[in-house]
DNA sequence: TCCTCCTATGTCAGTTACTGACATCAACCG
DNA sequence: CGGTTGATGTCAGTAACTGACATAGGAGGA
């Protein structure tokens, strides 16, 4: 018999998001998060390298899919596109991950609370740095590589934030080519 | 006679500048900086929400500046050119405020310390988030806003990097120019 | 002139997020 | 069977905040 409850990180995944979701982020405290796991609080910090990770922490992030597709991209591409065919496949990755309704959820948590916010938003700059990083790789230059990066980004966002609103039944990947679409009427 | 020496803020201000350039935002507690600036810890408190505040508080933001120029924004300009030209505004109006190298300094602390980069995310959402809120007051439906929003800000982003990093001679309004030169050339 | 309120600060105790050091013990390995 | 390992527990400590209350110049009115 093991000597301790399997999955401690898998309950206390579930236990953050259920106390989240019903007294708010502030008011939960990662002794409580712990507790519910039944686990220690200097458990909790093992696993997490702080309270708001516990909402961050990604088996397979979305930089991954990204830096991948930038690699493979086809040579005579543009930056942008390569970006944004990236964060496609991240989309795809995504959905699968995550059913809209558990993402909405999560949003809704994040939305509450400026802390993870900010935590999101340092998230997404990483996944920025690494399309930016993997273009330089492709020979792309600044400035070029920080815009094609931020913009299919931001992108990505205006993608994930109009899935998750349920204001269309589009899955992800759709949401990010209507997206898409709608920066190349921009201008 | 004063009960206490004028300008309490600004000395923490100027102490924690001081302090983080020396030791390092993390080495630095909250009592370092107002010991230095003949105060208490709580009086610290009182004047910045948390740490970090002391490094962003902005007398007045570039927020302000963006939402002013897309409110006047000439009638027939697409919306991209109007937040482009609010963030120019405020290119302007923040490279008044400092100079370069104090740009410069305030920057090396921040790119060292996670936690300000945060925090930096998101003062710059903020603006996004103003900027997308002051063109739908203009008509401008979503996602178009989102993204003119994103994409001008990204621009100010890769301006304001370039300009801070001295590989170039150009004032930062010019960079922002630049910037949305070569985001015209993109694609 | 004196009284009163206002405001910025000080004082102090408390909570919570984290961290380091060390102990424990099932499981695994030779 | 004995030694090692790894996930956890225990405990003490630091630092970021927060709330409640005290203090005393200064401003304004009676």
């Amino acid at each position: 018999m093991a000597r301790w409850e399997p999955d401690a990180r898998g309950r206390m995944l579930a236990a953050a998001l259920d106390l989240f979701a019903e007294k708010g982020y502030d008011k939960t405290t990662a002794g409580d998060i712990a507790a519910r796991a039944g686990v220690t609080e200097r458990t909790f910090f093992r696993h997490f390298a702080d309270k708001r990770e516990v909402l961050f922490a990604n088996p397979n992030p979305l930089d991954e899919a990204v830096v991948k597709a930038i690699a493979a991209a086809d040579e005579q591409e543009g930056p942008f596109q390569m970006v944004l065919d990236g964060v496609r496949d991240a989309a795809v990755g995504l959905a699968e991950a995550r059913s809209r309704e558990q993402a909405a959820q999560r949003a809704r948590i994040v939305e509450a609370t400026p802390a993870l916010q900010e935590r999101e938003l340092l998230k997404m700059a990483a996944m920025t740095t690494a399309a930016q990083v993997a273009l330089a790789e492709r020979g792309v230059g600044e400035p070029t590589a920080a815009l094609a990066a931020h913009t299919a980004v931001a992108v990505f966002q205006a993608a994930f934030s109009r899935w998750v609103s349920g204001a269309t039944d589009l899955g992800l990947p759709e949401c990010v080519d209507e997206a898409a679409a709608a920066l190349r009427d921009l201008r």
